[in-house]
DNA sequence: TGCCACATGTCAACGTCTGCCATTTTATAG
DNA sequence: CTATAAAATGGCAGACGTTGACATGTGGCA
């Protein structure tokens, strides 16, 4: 998993680079985004502040750590999936595998969408990151299926699972984290049907 | 249409903002957005750099001008819609009743859409307005159906409208502009179609 | 005409972000 | 073990976006 542990001056790297998301994390949630400088997160994991810049290419980012690395692993999973399995079915499954197998987790999710939300600038930045995650899957669909540039099913089908992806959690954090978030991401499914389909 | 253009401060005022929009798409176009400062903008259209702020909150914002304004009239197309129209109709059909009456020159979207390429903090503002828009589409939907918050399907069908306008597009804009764009976002409706039902 | 609201300009300040150079620390060859 | 190369870091200056405060000028209206 850990891509480069090996030698002393990696490991170094690897915690310098975790304790300034953990500062941020931190200060975001006990100020607000705006309020916190970089200086301060910098202060906050001993390092100055030119540091942080050359860990994160902007202050937002530290939100974001290890959104590539996500991305190729959910991509994986769903080109993974057995073949029988038609698109949206194999995304959804994808889903719920990655779900069991690793943490599944919704804490840091709803800490981030908390300090998200108070922040305009930091919501386009968060729906840039549900955009990336539908190309990825777009992109696996079409290694799956082999269906031309031209045929828009697989960014349709990509559209719609990472909606019901973003309507189940946000409404989900709406109603204070409270319900179950798998059950909710399966009525997101389930209403499509009902919205195409009088 | 035009709100206020009674006295003569009003009259002046509407044409330092259409100054202001001008001059930042020409040096968008020819520079690209990073390349060009909120000073050079102002300085082209005759007011100073503190003046561009008073007009619009930040320098992003001069290349979405009226984006309130055209959503409200969408916003109102879909609840004028028939009753007997099923939701996805209405939205479907809201879009293409705009579409023609109204100049629909795609113009501009499309001189928009190659500069908000080349910045990836553009691409995740322009993101922010099809959210925008996806929540205006969900709450006049709410209001034709009188669907509760509870109900998801107004939400999940406004992620498809949106979506499919937004693939639509992206392609046309990507095949160079060249094809019939009314006819792309049918075709992305279709996709849904075949997205769904195996 | 005279008063008042409003639009604008100027100035100072703060925060983000980048390029450049000097210094320190780590890896590795010999 | 030591010398040299590579990498990480800090400090500094500067450009740019953005905001607040204050002064000035202009148009609207009694």
């Amino acid at each position: 998993m850990d891509a480069d542990a090996g030698t002393f001056r990696d490991r170094k790297r690897e915690r310098t680079r975790e304790q300034l998301i953990a500062a941020a994390y931190e200060l975001f949630a006990e100020r607000g985004y705006d309020a916190v400088t970089v200086g301060e997160i910098a202060e906050r994991a001993w390092v100055s502040e030119r540091t942080f810049f050359r860990y994160f290419p902007a202050k937002e980012d530290v939100l974001w750590p290890d959104s590539a690395g996500q991305l190729a692993t959910f991509s994986g999973a769903i080109v993974a999936r057995p073949a029988p399995e038609r698109p949206l079915e194999a995304v959804q499954n994808a889903m719920l595998e990655l779900g069991r197998v690793m943490g599944m987790d919704p804490a840091p999710a709803l800490l981030r969408a908390r300090i998200v939300a108070q922040t305009p600038a930091l919501v386009a930045r968060d729906l840039l990151e549900y955009s990336r995650w539908e190309a990825a899957v777009r992109d696996a669909i079409r290694e799956r299926t082999g269906a031309p540039d031209a045929d828009l099913a697989p960014a349709m089908t990509a559209v719609v699972a990472g909606g019901a992806l973003r309507v189940a959690f946000d409404r989900w954090v709406a109603d204070g984290a409270a319900g179950d978030l798998v059950a909710m991401i399966e009525g997101a499914f389930t209403a499509v049907e009902a919205a195409i389909r009088p």
